[in-house]
RNA sequence: GGCCCCAUCGUCUAGCCAGGCCUAGGACAUCGGGUUUUCAUCCCGGUAACAGGGGUUCAAAUCCCCUUGGGGUCACCA
């Protein structure tokens, strides 16, 4: 019965931390997960920190981060731990050279001391008789026993992998069968100079000892699956199924790069996208579950996510569906997660002193709860109530406009500021509290055979300096009594100003 | 340039594998309208696509071929 057991599902996702972690980045570890998740398979991190020169701390820490801030703890690696570790690829590196010394042994590598001046000069004339850019495979004529001489008395060289006639099968569970002449492909290099290993061998090699079941990865991977095979079969391994993703496009087409938009995931984080949203946005480029659902939770993703409904062509990063999909998310949060979001953006604006947080959150979350469907990312959220902590000192286009085309507003808002002092009780004014200030204003504006636009609208425009805010006696409550008639009082100031009467 | 991948509204896509149910559906964006103290939400409606050409078939968005277009990749980088 054993032997029917299935293999066990186990993908990775392997970013070099080189710079920042990259929205497709993001996505593509989506899909590990959401696959690992779907199968009750094990998903895995990796560091692919080979490359020394570009690889840096400060872009390790930004994968964890983006990581666990969409929400994708991993079951295996950094931090984590694992059966199967290190997972840092450049802890691994040392344990491959026996695998060098198989394949060396086998007759399936061979030694090569060729400079790298030879090789460039090769490579140029190739390129100038419009050839195939390959190793002409000199050092193939060097007897093993000759090259292993050379190689001991410290002849510096690398070795080859010896690519063998035929061709080879993918059977990517995305885009189907691809089929690869093993005459395009050259003697890659597997063991630099140095001693080390290089990506496309290392990469065999952990996935091997990682027990990968599946490698989900971008289709810019595509052209090095076949070398990654060969070198499997070559070793005796088992290979894993492939899956390869579209990429993520730039607007006009082309690769995504920070000249287009942000494209780290470090960036959305510090605007405040929730990562819900950005789930939501990421696992919707480039797959789709049929033609109603457009919103998924991740816990939907993970029950309806399969690599079938992965398209094939390469999809275009369109931040107005991001967008959308923030506003959709704001308003469908706790109101009192969105305040701790909100809470050390507003201190960090100067609005809020630190040690005013606690005594000050109740009167956030009602401003929240007024904002919460006008904003897409919680940074907006600084400008959306930045009238509430500072007097408006200048005042948008709308609010100008609106108060230079009323001809007697200001006597309307001096004569209003007067009555509702008189008439509206300062418990009244309370955050939430408004249902009297809306009753006077409307019984004002009949009285005076206005309607409650053209009295709630110059006194907005006092009040926040903008032609558009929430319900303006939701705004006026949690302005408070004493702010809002310090600043009528100021109206006729503001109406010389903009030229208004 | 060689090789590989891809091709439905401006964008993400459903439909294609198992050809008729498609006068091609949804979402974002956009444009109108309604609700409203403004804005946003919400509701209603509109514009908008099978890249082109050949086949196969009674029938093609769906299958095949070519062209065109786009993307990727060709390192002692990952």
């Amino acid at each position: 019965m054993t032997e029917n057991v299935p293999p066990a599902i186990r993908v990775r996702f392997a970013p070099s931390p080189t710079g920042y972690l990259h929205i497709g980045g993001a996505r593509t570890a989506l899909f590990n997960y959401l696959f690992a998740r779907k199968h009750g398979g094990t998903f895995v991190l990796r560091i692919e920190d080979t490359d020394r020169q570009r690889s840096t701390p400060q872009a390790i820490q930004a994968i964890f981060d983006g990581l666990r801030y969409l929400g994708l703890e991993w079951d295996e690696g950094p931090e984590k731990g694992g059966a199967h570790g290190p997972y840092f690829q450049s802890e691994r590196l040392p344990r491959y050279s026996r695998y060098v010394e198989r394949l060396l042994a086998e007759g399936k590598a061979y030694r090569c001391f060729c400079a790298k001046e030879r090789l460039a000069e090769l490579r140029q004339r190739q390129e100038a008789a419009k050839e195939r850019l390959h190793y002409d495979r000199l050092c193939l004529k060097v007897a093993p026993a000759e090259a292993e001489r050379r190689h001991r008395g410290g002849e510096p060289g690398v070795v080859r992998f010896k690519v063998p006639e035929g061709q080879t099968v993918i059977e990517d569970m995305i885009r189907g069968r691809v089929v690869v002449e093993h005459r395009e492909l050259e003697d890659l290099i597997v063991q630099r100079a140095d001693g080390t290993c290089v990506y496309n061998f290392a990469v065999v090699g952990d996935d091997h000892e990682m027990e990968i079941s599946h490698v989900i990865r971008g289709e810019d991977h595509l052209s090095n699956t076949p070398k990654q095979v060969l070198l499997g079969q070559a070793l005796g391994f088992q290979v894993p199924r492939y899956a390869h993703i579209p990429l993520i496009l730039a607007h006009g087409g082309g690769k995504l790069s920070k000249r287009h938009a942000a494209v780290s995931v470090t960036d959305y984080q510090r605007m405040g996208y929730l990562p819900e949203a950005m789930i939501n946005f990421l696992a919707r480029m480039g797959w789709s579950y049929d033609d109603k659902q457009e919103i998924f939770t991740l816990e939907e993703l993970i029950e309806k996510f399969s690599l079938e409904k992965v398209s094939k062509s390469g999809a275009m990063y369109d931040l107005k569906k991001l967008n959308h999909l923030g506003a959709h998310y704001m308003r469908r949060r706790p109101v009192g997660d969105l305040v701790d979001l909100a809470l050390p953006l507003l201190v960090r604006a100067g609005f809020i002193a630190s040690e005013d947080i606690a005594r000050e959150r109740g009167r956030v979350e009602k401003m929240m709860d007024l904002e919460r469907d006008r904003i897409e990312f919680m940074e907006q959220i600084v400008e959306r109530v930045r009238y509430y902590y500072q007097e408006p000192s200048t005042l948008d286009d709308g609010a100008t406009k609106v108060l230079r085309k009323k001809p007697d507003a200001a006597t309307v808002i001096e004569r209003y500021a007067a009555s509702v002092d008189a008439a509206v009780p300062e418990d009244a004014w309370r955050p939430g509290e408004h249902a009297a200030l809306d009753a006077h204003a409307r019984e004002l504006a009949a009285k005076e055979g206005l309607s409650l636009a053209d009295l709630a609208q110059p006194l907005r425009a006092i009040l926040t300096g903008r032609s558009a805010t929430p319900g303006l006696f939701e705004v006026m409550a949690i302005l408070g009594k004493a702010t809002c008639l310090r600043r009528l009082a100021r109206a006729r100031e503001v109406f010389a100003r903009v030229g208004g009467t």
